[in-house]
DNA sequence: TGCTTCACG
DNA sequence: GACGTACGTGAAGCAG
């Protein structure tokens, strides 16, 4: 093995802990005991992103020692202006040297220096490329082309340019700068009245400090009197301001291995300081660590990311609180002036039917945002304006289509206003859908984007509304403490967006996507949202009667087979009474190695004979019915509409589809007869139909227009009923000689085709041997030969370039398609066969969802769009208007898109969603 | 919280 | 030569 070049990492602990223990959203924070913990949470919160960051092999973490150092020899006024440490933070000392100990960091404190000297020694001391974690400018004179520094708080990276770039002089003249100056803090005496400015000037025009002391007599006016007047300390201070480079040291760089952590010690650590989230994920690490050595050990070598600059320097926000009309009226102005401006909600809930605003915060540029708080309502919260009033008066320009919104998930802010009659226009920017097409695959919550993109850490909603049953609503957290967190949304908001939008403009098909899909899909979204579908309780009620009798029933059943009571719900249980008690074979292990027990598994062991297994496959079924369905549905139900609302997930999954929570409405049974009875309870308002319509085949036919096969081509052109015609060439039999059993192996072996399928997936699909799937798999390739070509093409271009991508040009990365680890990688290869024809199904229907919901708001139409299910979309409309309806919706969605095989769309009209199919 | 299972396209 | 083996989701229940 050979050494790596990742850097040394020396982080200037005592710098960090200082200035975490002023961070005024860390002040606050104590334990229940009242004992002050924030200033630890700082630290330790930055020595996690780095280790993050750096995955480093070697790291120290220095601290100064107490007692006099050489300085206090050289001077005995250094530092003599220092205040004492307060006492809150004395208190965090040691138990943060501990926790810091115990989490395996080597720590160091050498008396008689300070921890800058120890880390000035240790850089030039150590071989490679060294980073350096402060705080303290006076480290920049540390920097050359091997060492560089980093400020984790203000996120901001230095190498010599950078140097050059914040002070004007080089690293090397940076004492010669400091010495110029002096330091008030530290006492250190420099010329009075040169500041940065003078300094730099005077460096870069003399030089260096010594030619400017020999030049002293040039400088005329008060500064020059001064500086003859400094020429007697200047020495001293130059002294003062060196890092000492060649401290004696007992170790060596390489000695400064990270050791495993001492789980047991921080258990106790963080339980008497009652870091509750730390407590939680070291049962979890140290599950990981268990697992370790199973991981191939040189994945982790893939994934290392080069180092980064970063343009925020965050200490520098203005961020205000808006408290009169006067306030908002002269932002408000600035926000016309900027015609586009970044906002955010802050309301009493998630769930966008029942929250209410609580504030709204804004932002012009970078760093300069403002929070309007309308309705804390906490005992002592400050009179603020009123919400209604300053709602109204907000209207116009919140629906003013001109002037240009950027939000973080305009969605919900579109829905929540709603709610307060205001209906958002000018939607111009989605930060998260921005994210959502540059890469799918990342996190686009604005916590994970700004440490990710702009390196900083947001304050999290957990850190001012605290968590779990305790945890505050907004209108109940307090104002000053909101409108930093609010108005740091919106700030980040405005500086995310900056940083995407150049980088859309410059991929022609990426812009297209979000500005003419992604971006006016979210008021078609929020619509359907917010217009809910319509359940009937009482008949769910009615099934979950039925299923529990039935369930217990099968319950007493198995009982009698099992020979003694158990809980069929659980695995675990299941596994000991199946595979232990009655011994009957393993057929199959879950990935943690466990005896599986899952449908596959109980089908084998069913058709071997047994009774409780197939007892079993019925009842979880129903129990999954009733459970998921006929309990839960009704339970969501608005007690306001009388309807049920779902989310939908505009970024929640990498290949362009939607997703659906809180109820999920796309997962609604329908393949057994028994959970199709469920959709009998998803009904229309009296006077109304259900209106279905689904793409027949989509995804095969986008296969045939991505392959241009002639055969596939053809089959669709002239309507054949896919499966059969594929049949037809596989098993080269007449149409009317076909059996079912060969379109069903047809049509598994299409479905393969779109899943990227192997010969022994196909074997197991269907309950043949390998070699005869292996032979169908043959046969459809030769049938259709340039889909075998344009498989091996989509594979060689996601080796080539790492993505894929849809026919409209949506991207899907794929980090792992060069993955050592074999699985690892067929797995990748088989998303990279699916996604084009997923993702491209997925780009259609949103198309036709536009341009639907285009066609029913200009002619007024009575229907709505209630659901969509990937490739099917359901509409409530008004009896009167079926027939124009469904033959309207029809054409948009066929001609959504222009392939080189039709599109076909089959719909169904029925008093509920069962029959509408 | 992680795992397992199962509902959908 | 062995291993694992069809894509994409969300939710519920159990167990620790």
């Amino acid at each position: 093995m050979t050494t790596t070049t990742k850097p040394l990492i020396l982080v200037d602990g005592s710098s960090y802990l200082f200035r975490a223990f002023y961070v005024p959203n860390l002040r606050v924070l104590t334990n229940s005991r009242g004992e002050p913990t924030g200033a630890m949470h700082g630290v330790l919160n930055m020595l996690d992103k780095l280790r993050k960051d750096y995955e480093p092999d070697l790291m120290a973490v220095v601290f100064d020692a107490s007692g006099k150092t050489f300085r206090d020899d050289l001077y005995p006024n250094y530092k003599a202006n220092r205040p004492p440490m307060p006492d809150e933070l004395r208190s965090q000392f040691e138990p943060l040297l501990e926790i810091i100990r115990a989490q395996g960091y080597p720590l160091l404190m050498v008396a008689g220096v300070e921890a800058d000297d120890v880390i000035g020694t240790l850089a030039s001391e150590h071989q490679g490329a060294v980073l350096i974690s402060t705080s303290d400018k006076d480290m920049a004179q540390l920097v050359d082309e091997r060492v560089h520094l980093i400020n984790t708080m203000s996120n901001t990276y230095a190498d010599p340019a950078g140097i050059i770039e914040k002070f004007g002089v080089r690293p090397d003249q940076i004492r010669d700068y400091l010495a110029l100056m002096g330091d008030t803090v530290d006492n250190v005496p420099g010329v009075e009245k040169v500041g940065p400015k003078t300094a730099a000037k005077w460096i870069s025009e003399y030089g260096s400090l010594e030619n400017i002391m020999a030049n002293a007599e040039k400088f005329g006016g008060k500064v020059g009197e001064n500086l003859r007047a400094a020429l007697t300390h200047l020495p001293l201070s130059y002294q003062l301001v060196t890092i000492k480079c060649d401290v004696q040291l007992e170790l060596d760089p390489d000695d400064l291995k990270l050791a495993a952590p001492n789980n047991e010690k921080l258990r106790e650590l963080y339980t008497r300081y009652e870091f509750s989230t730390r407590l939680r994920s070291l049962g979890k690490e140290t599950t990981l660590a268990a697992k370790k050595p199973l991981a191939d050990p040189f994945e982790m070598f893939d994934e290392i990311e080069p180092l980064e600059k970063t343009t925020i320097a965050s200490s520098k926000v203005d961020y205000q609180t808006i408290f009169t009309q006067e306030a908002l009226e002269h932002w408000l102005k600035l926000i016309r002036e900027a015609g586009e401006f970044s906002f955010d909600t802050e309301t009493t809930s998630l769930n966008y039917m029942e929250a209410e605003i609580v504030g709204v915060s804004f932002a012009i540029q970078a760093g300069k945002a403002a929070y309007l708080p309308l309705a804390h309502n906490y005992l002592g919260a400050p009179p603020q304006l009123n919400r209604e009033a300053t709602l109204a008066f907000l209207k116009p320009y919140l629906e003013d289509e001109a002037l240009h919104k950027i939000g973080q998930n305009l969605k919900y802010d579109r829905n929540v206003l709603l709610n307060h009659g205001i209906e958002l226009q000018g939607l111009a920017h989605d930060t998260m859908l921005e994210s959502y097409v540059l890469d799918s695959n990342e996190e686009h919550g604005m916590d994970s984007l700004c440490e990710k993109h702009l390196h900083h850490t947001t304050i999290h909603f957990e850190d001012i509304a605290g968590k779990g049953k305790k945890q505050l609503t907004f209108n109940q957290v307090g104002i000053e403490q909101a409108s930093t967190y609010a108005a740091e949304d919106a700030d980040m908001t405005l500086r995310l967006h900056q940083y995407f939008w150049p980088q859309l403009q410059a991929l022609d098909d990426q812009r297209k996507l979000y500005q003419s899909l992604e971006m006016p899909l979210i008021r078609v979204l929020s619509t359907m949202e917010r217009t809910g579908v319509k359940i009937d309780a009482k008949l769910l009620a009615q099934q979950s009667q039925e299923l529990e009798q039935r369930l217990s029933e099968m319950n007493k059943q198995a009982y009698a087979l099992a020979g003694q009571a158990f809980n069929l719900n659980s695995p675990k249980q299941l596994q000991e009474i199946l595979f232990d008690k009655l011994g009957l074979p393993i057929v199959q292990k879950t990935s943690t190695g466990q005896a599986s027990t899952d449908v596959n598994v109980l089908e084998e062991l069913a058709d071997q004979g047994h009774e409780l297994p197939k007892l079993l496959l019925e009842y979880r079924s129903l129990s999954k019915l009733k459970s998921t369905y006929t309990d839960k549905l009704p339970e969501q139900i608005n007690p306001n509409t009388g309807r049920v609302h779902t989310s939908y997930q505009q970024t929640g999954a990498a290949t362009g589809r939607l997703s659906s929570t809180d109820p999920n409405l796309q997962n609604i049974p329908i393949r057994s007869e028994e959970g199709r009875r469920i959709r009998r309870a998803f009904i229309a308002e009296p006077g109304y139909k259900l209106l279905a319509l689904d793409y027949s085949q989509i995804e095969l036919r986008i296969m045939a227009h991505l392959s241009g096969d002639k055969g596939l081509l053809d089959a669709f052109a002239q309507g054949k009923d896919i499966h059969r015609a594929t049949a037809v060439e596989v098993f080269n039999t007449p149409l009317d000689k076909l059996t079912n059993d060969q379109r069903r192996a047809a049509k598994a072996i299409n479905f393969g085709l779109i899943y990227g399928m192997s010969a022994f997936g196909l074997a197991r699909q269907l309950g043949i041997d390998r070699s005869e799937a292996q032979l169908y798999v043959n046969l459809y390739f030769a049938r259709y030969p340039d889909v075998k070509a344009y498989m091996e093409r989509t594979r060689e271009q996601a080796q080539a370039q790492a993505y894929v991508e849809t026919l409209f040009g949506r991207r899907l990365f794929l980090p792992e398609i060069r993955a050592r680890n074999a699985q690892r990688r067929q797995a990748a290869e088989r998303a990279a066969i699916n996604a084009p024809m997923q993702g491209t199904a997925a780009d259609i229907i949103k198309m036709a969802m536009i341009s639907v919901d285009t066609w029913l708001r200009s002619h007024k139409s009575g229907a709505r769009m209630i659901l969509q299910v990937h490739d099917e979309l359901v509409f409530e409309v008004p009896e009167a208007e079926l027939d124009e309806t469904r033959q309207v919706i029809t054409e948009l969605m066929v001609h959504a898109a222009t392939l080189s095989v039709p599109l076909l769309v089959e719909s169904g009209v029925g008093e509920n969603w069962e029959e509408a199919h």
